[in-house]
DNA sequence: TACTTGACCGTAT
DNA sequence: CATACGGCCAAGT
């Protein structure tokens, strides 16, 4: 295990839950901008029995990034809409469970707990 | 060594 | 919404 998967990991450790973030955001997040493909890798090779909220990562368009109706697609699904987040054919909306950008910062200027 | 793949991204058409 | 293009780059052939 690399510091860069360590990075990533953590990053991706960091998201609050029912909120939702991109690869790139992660990778960014992570001092490595431009090198989402990275984490999507690392994503596909997440150690056995560690903890992550793989789940939590989607596409910058808010869709999940795994074949619509693969086993993944339908666990990621059901994950997320048990957090509370909205996903209708396999897209978040961006705009409100986003780590940026979303209703809450706008109306309250509290993005994060 | 050379080429292909892929849980990706942003911009442009 | 869909296609195209150039970036990115570790792994697998």
């Amino acid at each position: 295990m690399n510091d860069v998967a360590t990075r990533i990991y953590a990053a991706i450790a960091a998201i609050p839950a029912g909120r939702v973030a991109s690869y790139g955001a992660i990778a960014a997040r992570a001092g490595l901008p431009g090198r989402a493909r990275l984490v999507g890798r690392l994503l596909g090779e997440v150690p056995d029995g560690m903890e992550l909220p793989w789940y939590r990562v989607l596409r910058s368009s808010g869709h999940i990034a795994m074949p619509p109706g693969s086993r993944g697609f339908r666990e990621q699904s059901r994950r997320l809409r048990a957090e509370g987040v909205e996903v209708k054919n396999g897209r978040v909306p961006l705009s409100r469970f986003g780590l940026d950008g979303n209703l809450d910062h706008a109306l309250w200027g509290m993005p994060d707990a």
